[in-house]
Order: structure tokens, then sequence, then C-alpha cells
RNA sequence: UGGGCUUUCGCCAAAUGGUAAGGCACUGGAUUCUGAUUCCAGCAUUCUGGGGGUUCGAGUCCCUCAAGCCCAGCCA
């Protein structure tokens, strides 16, 4: 029995508070992405959290698009998003639901506003308005058209509803306080003429919200009891209370800040993103060095990995990164009893066992996985010409050099004891090929008789497959740091793209799926890409390398 | 030089005035048919950005200084 005391976080005790003294009778979270774009890692941290909320709570999760701006939104957008969050594991409560649903509804209560005097149509341009908003230090100035009469105001807004004026040319004011210290505070645009077809709701709207009224809005018709949002937002939360009280919603909701998810030395800006796509340096918004989720998908990545991650990093409000060695271990961590343990080589040099029988092929039973023997056996084919990697071999080890060497007995993993006897070099001074003799009592890489300290993996040169893998690395080169100081730009890594071509892996592999997941012996655990892969012919994204403790001295 | 927020080990993060959890990373060592995994040990010995104060007692309360992040879209 578990005694452990798990700390909550700190909109836990908000939200435990709100329930003890009953201003929550029911947990309502939601995540609220604008259509504009793709999801990445630090939008999960939000889903899982909203999620994780109302699991925890037995309350509900709502999945709202925030659409209210048409200029920057797509509806291949929504569809995007909420693949990824399907994929996450957040299932949302309902239909999907989206803001522009409720534009009569916004629309109502920003006549509303203007009868209670608290809203105001203004003709300032632009420039006006920003010149009349003041400054960080200096207060700002009331636009002369403060003060329309309730009348006049009621219509020039349904003038604005009615197309009657061009975009800009008048908006919709909260009349506040244009000496707030608050900026948000002086005086708040909340809606504005735009003449765009709308994804959803068409030409039916030239006018529409600005967020700040809108998701107040939305929030209080869903009955959502906590609006999360990241830190960038506490200013607006004046204004967000501000909407809520004025519009006189029985239960309001609250919104809550917290610190956004950011990962050492990884780029999540869109316009960089977007530029590293254009220049054709990455092969997509979902290039397996990216951190989308689409990205994080196609690696190998799993929704229980990320999961784990955003569970371990936490929720605080203080702003940090995250180092990207937590995300490796969490995905190490689930794939080590899920994914079948497989021998493949990825920079093959010829082992040739000079006593083996010429033809001659046998199937060595191996289980899948020795932690999990749940995931069965398989057959894996042995002859007397097999590959193992060039680094497995040394003419003149270093002390401490474990694996094969002239002289030398290790274990060929699942088969048998083998010692090298000669090798082969070419012109260059390559080794060409290694020969062995090996040890018929050795089979099954079970024996009692000798000890042997290293242990190799294999496959056979005839029986084996010849697939493409991709290694990565970083693809920000992290010792001159993310951007460059002169120009912005991003530091590239020109090794962050590895394509193995000449790799071999055992014949079982040649069926995998794309996004079937193994881990290739001492080599690390890879993912079928899902864009390249064909029947029969897998491509293979190396989702994280293992552990080593092991290195050459110098 | 206005306002808001943040500051506990290299990174993340607990501690809710009672004497600095945990995880990642790292370092040793044991086990091992993956130099992986697992295991065991070490990793802020008066220390919580600095300096004061209150208190029997302060990371927690007060004052003050400093640093970092966010805000002047008819974006979200």
């Amino acid at each position: 029995m578990e005694n452990e005391v798990v700390s909550r976080n700190f909109i836990e005790q908000i939200i435990d508070n709100d329930i003890e003294d009953g201003h929550c009778k029911k947990v309502i979270t939601r995540f609220p992405p604008e259509p504009n774009g793709y999801l990445h890692i630090g939008h999960a941290k939000s889903i899982l959290l909203n999620y994780g909320l109302s699991q925890k709570y037995h309350g509900q999760f709502n999945l709202r698009f925030d659409d209210t701006n048409p200029t920057k939104e797509k509806e291949e957008f929504v569809e995007s998003i909420k693949s990824d969050v399907e994929w996450l594991g957040a299932k949302w409560h309902g239909d999907v639901l989206f803001a522009s649903s409720y534009f009569t509804q916004m629309y109502e209560a920003a006549v509303k506003l203007i009868k209670k005097g608290k809203a105001y149509v203004c003709d300032l341009t632009p420039e006006q308005i920003r010149e009349y908003r003041g400054t960080l230090t200096q207060p700002g100035k009331e636009s002369p058209y403060r003060n329309r009469s309730v009348e006049e105001n009621l219509e020039l807004f349904e003038n604005m509803k009615n197309g009657v004026y061009e975009d800009g040319a008048k908006v919709l004011r909260a009349k506040i306080d244009m000496a707030s210290p608050n900026i948000n505070m002086r005086d708040p645009i909340i809606y504005r003429v735009a003449h765009i077809t709308h994804h959803r709701t068409g030409d039916t709207w030239c006018i529409y919200p600005m967020y700040d009224f809108a998701h107040p809005i939305e929030d209080a018709i869903e009955g959502v009891s906590h609006s999360i949002c990241t830190l960038e937002f506490e200013d607006h939360r004046p204004l967000y209370d501000w909407v809520v009280k004025e519009l006189e919603y029985e239960n309001p909701p609250k919104q809550i800040e917290f610190a956004k998810l950011y990962l050492n030395n990884v780029v999540t800006g869109k316009r960089y993103i977007k530029k590293l796509v254009e220049d054709g340096i990455v092969d997509g918004w979902d290039d397996p060095r990216l951190v989308s989720i689409a990205a994080l998908r196609r690696r190998g990545f799993t929704p229980e990995s990320i999961k784990m991650f955003v569970d371990l990093v936490g929720v605080t409000k203080s702003q940090g990164a995250v180092e990207y060695p937590m995300l490796e271990y969490c995905i190490r961590e689930d794939l080590k009893q899920k994914a079948s343990r497989m021998m493949a080589v990825l920079d093959p040099v010829k082992l040739i066992i000079d006593n083996y029988p010429e033809g001659q092929v046998e199937y060595m039973e191996v289980p899948n996985n020795q932690e999990n023997p749940e995931l069965g056996t398989r057959k894996v084919p042995f002859t007397k010409e097999l590959y193992i990697e060039r680094e497995d071999f040394m003419e003149e080890p270093p002390k401490k050099y474990f694996r094969l060497f002239p002289g030398n007995e290790v274990r060929l993993m699942n088969a048998y004891f083998v010692t090298c006897v000669d090798y082969k070099k070419d012109a260059n001074g390559n080794i060409t090929e290694i020969h062995c003799t090996y040890d018929p009592q050795t089979k099954g890489g079970n024996f009692a008789g000798r000890k042997v300290k290293g242990t190799i993996h294999w496959v056979s040169v005839s029986e084996g497959v010849n697939v493409e893998a991709r290694l990565y690395e970083n693809i920000v080169d992290e010792e001159k740091g993310v951007y460059d100081e002169e120009t912005g730009e991003i530091n590239l890594n020109p090794n962050s793209l590895k394509v193995v071509k000449n790799c071999y892996v055992e014949p079982a592999l040649a069926k995998a799926n794309a996004q079937d997941k193994f881990q290739f012996v001492r080599n690390g655990y890879f993912c079928a890409d899902v864009k390249d892969s064909i029947e029969g012919k897998p491509v293979f994204n190396r989702i994280v390398s293992l552990k080593s403790s092991f290195k050459l001295p110098v």
C-alpha cells in the first residue's frame, strides 16, 4: 500500500479551495487553440494539464477553437489540431466547440455593455488609437468619441454589424480607464470591422470580437470553471474579470496562468520553423527533428511518453526551460517494456566464420524482450557470413575494450561464441572482412564452460534485409547556441540528419508497419517512418539512442 | 524611468513559520547474453538571488536591493 503524499500543484490547490468554499461545483476546463498553425510540445502541456484536471476532479474537458480572427485561421488547422489532441489521449466532452458559434451572443453582450454605458464606438484611426493609448510610462488620453450617447452608440454599432463601414473605420471599445497603469485597461477595443469570409460563419459577420472580450464570454457560456492559460495573459486578467463582471454572469470563470513549457536548445517559433520548411532543411512541419506534435509522433514518441514528460516537468508560474534528455528519458522508459529488441547493423563490416558450414541456415529462437516475456519469441537466421558493427572490431584495442580483436573471443548475441583469427584490409587500411572460428558447444549463447566479456549483435548477410535508417541530432548547433547573435538566424547543426543507406536488419524487421517501434539492440529505439516506408521496405527513424557509459580512451 | 509576474542543486521541482523531498543529468560500484536495463552509493554538510528585520524558530512573514520574463496589434 503506497501512502506517498503527492503534493498538488498550485492550480490544483486553487481548485481545491474553490470546491471547498463552494465557488465551484463542477470543474470544467478547456483547451482553446486558435486554428492558425500546428501544435507543438508546449501545447501538449496545456492539453494534458487541462484534460488531466478534468479527470482528476471528475469534471469536463472542452476542445474549443478560438476562431475570432478569420484573417489567420484555416479549416486545415482545426483538423490537424483535433487529431493531435486525440492522439495525446485527451478526450473532449461532446462535440468540438467553436468561439464562432457564439458570435450572436457576443454581439448581444456588446449591446448590453453599450446600454450600460460601458462601451462606445470610436472613430479614431489605428494610428490615433495607438497615440491616445499612451505609453508604458505615460497615461493615455480619452478618445473624443468616448462620451457618445447610448442611443448613438447603439446605432453606430448596428451599422458596424450591417456593413456600413470600411475595415478599420470604426471600432467598439470598452469604457474603462485611459489612465490605468495596465495598458490593457485603457479602453480596449472589443470589436473590429473586417469584411472577411470566416471559415465557418462565412459572410454572416463583418465585425469580429477581440480575444479579450470573446474569451471570457466563451468560457462563461460553456460554464468553464477554471480558464487556464499561459503567463503572458496575466496582465489581461483584470480585463477578463471586468468583462465577466459587467456581463453579470452567474458563475464567473476564473483565469489562472501557468508557465509555458520550453525546451533548452529547441526551436518552436513559427517563423523559424516556417523558414526551415521553406529552405528545405526539414521535410515539413512533421520532420522528426522538430517538436511539433506531428513531428514527435512521426519520430516515434508515444502519447504515454509525452504525458510522463509533462507530469515530470510540473506546473508552476516560474518560467524555465527543461533539458531535452528529460524527454529522452521518458521515451526510453516507456518503450523499455513495450518494444521488441531486434538486431540491426547500422555500419556493417563482414564477419566470416571459417569453420561454419557453407550454405547452412540455423534459426535461433530468441525472446523479443528479455524483460517482458509477454512479447514472445522469434527466429533469427544465422549463417556463415554475417554483418557486425564496424566499431565492434579493432585491430589494436585499447585497454578495457572487450569487443572483437585478434585472438579475442566474444559472444554473438543469441548465437555462438566466436574467436577472431584473422582480418583483411583494403589499400586504404579499411577493414574489409573479419575471420573467426566458432565453438559449436556454445550454441544459443549460454555456455557455462567459459565466460566472455563482450556480446555483440549481428545480421546474416544472405538472410538479412537492407533498409534505410535515419539518425538524428539536434537541428540546432548546441555549442553555438540556438540563435546567431548577429543575424538572429538559427545556428544549424550540419549533422542533424544522417541517412544510413546500407543498414542491415534481421528479416522480421522487413515486415514492420509504419509507426511500429523497436529497440535495435545497442543502437537505440527506432520507429518505422510513416511517410517513406513502403510495404516490405520500411525506413527507420531513430527515436533516441540508448544510454552508454562506453567511451574509447583518447 | 509605469504595471504585472518570477527567482530553492547543472535542469525541472517539493516544502503552506518547525529545522532543505523527489526526478532528470552527472559520478562511483555490483549484477548482466545489449558497455542497455536493474541495483546500491554519492550529488544544495547551516544552504533557498543579495542585504536587513520580526520570531524561541524563516525558503516560507515584513522592508529593501538585484536579476530575468511579459505588456504600448483593429493578433491570440
